[in-house]
DNA sequence: GTTAGCAGTCAAGGGCTTCGAGTGCTAACA
DNA sequence: TGTTAGCACTCGAAGCCCTTGACTGCTAAC
C-alpha cells in the first residue's frame, strides 16, 4: 500500500526528530513544530495507521512513536533529504588529505579520523584486496646482507610489506637478473592471473635462484588472500549517543568493533555497483547487535576498488548527514588515487 | 613506622582478595580463609590499626576493607609474591613470536596481542624512538619514475616509511651516486648525530639533487622527533572488571585510550634504567582516571630501546600477574631482536 | 594481647505511592 | 468522510519507606 503525502510527512517529522533527540516522538509535538495546521488527534489516528503498517512502535502505551527497522528502510531510500556539507566542513575534508603522504596506509587513516569527525561516530575503513588490480612493477630491493624487501607497485597502491630471505651468496647482479625476469614475467598482469599460472616453463632458465622466485610468488599470494587491513576511528564516540549509556550495548558494540573478523565481515558490501550501503538493525547480519546500523561506501578508481569506508553506530543514526560525508570524502578520494 | 609482621600478613590478605574478588574483605573472612588461628575481632582490630596508617580505607562504616593506593604501592614493592606462569601460558608465548616476519611493527603487535591474552587487561604497546640507535644503511629505491622509498636499516629495525619524490629527469646513475653519498655521509652515525649535522661542505660536490639529499635528511629528523607508533589490544577486555560496569569509569579509561598523545604519555618510563614501571591511582598523572593503573615495561637490546610494553585497568589490577606476563614476555622479545 | 557479645550503621532491595506525559476512544461538527 | 475536543486510562519514572543482613566498634572479661 502506497502512504499518502502526509503521512509520509508525518512519518518523516517522527523519524527526523528521533534521529535527533532520541526520545519518542509524541503527537502533540509533532503539531507544534511541523503540522501546525492539524490537531494533535487527527495526527495520532495517523500515527496508529503507521503503527499498524509497521513503520512505528510504541514503547509502552502512554509513550510516544518510535520508527521500526522498516521505517528507516523507508527512510533512507525515499523520505531523507540529503544534507549538503558547510563550507567549513567541506574545507576540513580537503585539509585533511592535503599534504599527506601518498601512502594507501597514510589515507585510509585520514579518511577514518575525518569520517569519524565529521559524523561523530565511530568509523570503520578497510583497505581493498582487488584481484582484478593490474601489477604495474615488482621489484626486490637488497637491505640487508641476505634479506630484500618486496615492493609492488599497482596503479593505486604502493605495498613494501614482505621482507624475502635471499640464499647465502646471492650477488647483486643476480639479484638484477631476478628482478629483470619479475618485471618480464609478472608486471602487466593481475592480482587473479598470477594466481592462476604456475610458472614451470619460465623458471627453467633460472634454476639456480627459482626458490626465490616462488617465494615472490607466494608473498603476492598471500597478499591478495589475506584480509585488507582495518583501521578504526572515535571508538570512544559511541559515548556520546544515550543507547550506548547501557554498559550493555556499549559491550556488545565493543565485541563487534574489536573483532576483525566481523568487521571485515560486515564492510562487505553486498551491493554491486551501489556505492552506499547501509546495513540496519538485525536484519540478518548475525555480527551486529539488533540495534545497530552499518554505513559503508567502496570506493574505486577506473573501475578498481580502493578501499570500504563507513560508520558503525546506533539504528537511529543521522543517515543523511553519514551519507552526506561519504559521498564527498569519496570524491576527493577518488581525486587523489586517480592522479597517480 | 615498620609494620609488624602479622599486620603486613593481613595487608597482604586483604589485597589479594580484594584483586580476586573485588568486594571489600570483612575481618571474619580473613579469619576463615587464611587466620585460622585468632578470632575476627583480633583481625579487627589490626584492620583498624591498618586503616589508622592510611593503608585501608571503608567504603561506609559496615563494610569491609579496601586498599588504598599507600597499600597497593607497599605491595608492589614488598608484599606481593610474584607469580611463575604456567607452563602452558610460556608456551602460548613462545608460539605467538614464532614463525613471525621479523618486522618491528608485527612484533609490535604481537606482543600486545600476547599481553592482553594472557593479563586479561588492555594492553598497549609504544615502538621506541631512540635517537642514539645506529643507522646501519640508508637507501633510496626507485619504485615510480618520480618516487624513491626510503629504506632505513638499524641493528634493531628495518623503516620503510617515507616516499621520497625525484626531480624529474634524475637517471638510475645519479640515484646510484646519491646512495652512495648516504652511505658515506649517514652510515654508521646515530640520529642524534645526524640531527645535530651541518652537511654544508658534504653536498658540495653534489649540488644538483642536494635538494633531495636534504628531504631524505628531513626524513630521518622527522622520524626520530615523531612519536612511535602505538598499538592497543583488547579494549574490550576492561568490560570483564566489575569497575567498568560503570559507564563513566568506562568512558574516561576510553578517553585515555583512544588518545594517543595521552598514551604516549603514560607510557614514557621516568624510571631510569628500571625496566618495570608501575603507576597507581591519580598520583600525579592528571592523564589517568583516579582508579586506573599503568604497568609498562621499557624493552632493552645492546642497550638501545626497543619498544615500550605495558597494561592498562583498574588500580585494582593483578600487579604479579602482569608483571610475571611483562617479564617473560621481554625475554622472549629480547632473544629475538638480539638475533638480528 | 585476645576474645565474646552486643549495639549501631548503612547499602541494597522490595514494595508502595505519586506524578505526568501521552494515548485511544467517543461524540460532535464541517 | 475527515477533523476536533474532551476525557478516561495506562504506564514508566522517581521518590519514599521499610526490612534485611553484613560489618564494624566498643566494652568488659579473660
Amino acid at each position: 500500500m502506497e502512504l499518502s503525502e502526509r503521512k509520509k510527512k508525518i512519518l518523516q517529522y517522527v523519524i527526523d526528530d528521533y534521529i535527533q533527540t532520541a526520545v519518542p516522538v509524541s503527537s502533540k509535538s509533532i503539531t507544534e513544530k511541523h503540522l501546525t495546521t492539524v490537531s494533535s488527534a487527527t495526527v495520532r489516528s495517523e500515527l496508529s495507521t503507521l503503527e499498524e503498517l509497521g513503520y512505528l512502535m510504541q514503547p509502552h502505551t502512554s509513550a510516544g512513536r518510535v520508527p521500526s527497522i522498516e521505517a528507516y528502510k523507508l527512510y533512507v531510500s525515499e523520505l531523507m533529504v540529503k544534507e549538503k556539507l558547510s563550507e567549513k566542513e567541506l574545507e576540513y575534508i580537503e585539509e585533511a588529505f592535503t599534504n599527506r603522504s601518498k601512502d594507501v596506509d597514510d589515507i585510509l587513516k585520514s579518511a577514518a579520523k575525518v569520517i569519524s569527525e565529521l559524523t561523530q561516530y565511530t568509523s570503520v575503513a578497510l583497505s581493498a584486496r582487488d584481484s582484478e588490480e593490474i601489477i604495474r612493477s615488482v621489484k626486490m630491493f637488497r637491505v640487508r646482507k641476505s634479506e630484500a624487501l618486496l615492493v609492488i607497485v599497482t596503479d593505486n597502491k604502493l605495498l613494501k610489506d614482505s621482507v624475502i630471505a635471499l640464499p647465502d651468496g646471492m650477488t647483486d647482479d643476480t639479484l638484477g637478473e631476478l628482478n629483470q625476469l619479475l618485471e618480464n614475467v609478472i608486471s602487466g598482469k593481475t592480482f587473479n592471473e598470477i594466481c592462476s599460472m604456475k610458472f614451470s616453463e619460465t623458471v627453467e632458465e633460472f634454476q639456480a635462484y627459482k626458490e626465490v622466485f616462488f617465494k615472490v610468488v607466494e608473498a603476492l599470494r598471500e597478499y591478495i588472500a589475506s584480509e585488507g587491513e582495518v583501521v578504526l576511528e572515535g571508538e570512544e564516540k559511541m559515548f556520546a549517543h544515550p543507547e550506548y549509556s547501557d554498559i550493555d550495548n556499549v559491550k556488545s558494540l565493543m565485541s563487534v568493533v574489536t573483532s576483525k573478523d566481523k568487521l571485515v565481515d560486515l564492510m562487505s558490501a553486498d551491493g554491486k555497483d551501489i556505492m552506499i550501503n547501509i546495513k540496519i538493525g538485525s536484519d540478518g547480519y548475525d555480527d551486529i547487535p539488533s540495534d545497530c546500523s552499518v554505513v559503508t561506501a567502496t570506493y574505486l578508481t577506473n573501475g578498481v576498488k580502493i578501499g570500504t569506508y563507513g560508520v558503525i553506530g546506533p539504528t537511529r543514526m543521522d543517515y543523511k548527514k553519514v551519507v552526506s560525508v561519504l559521498e564527498n570524502v569519496g570524491k576527493i578520494l577518488e581525486s587523489i588515487v586517480s592522479k597517480w
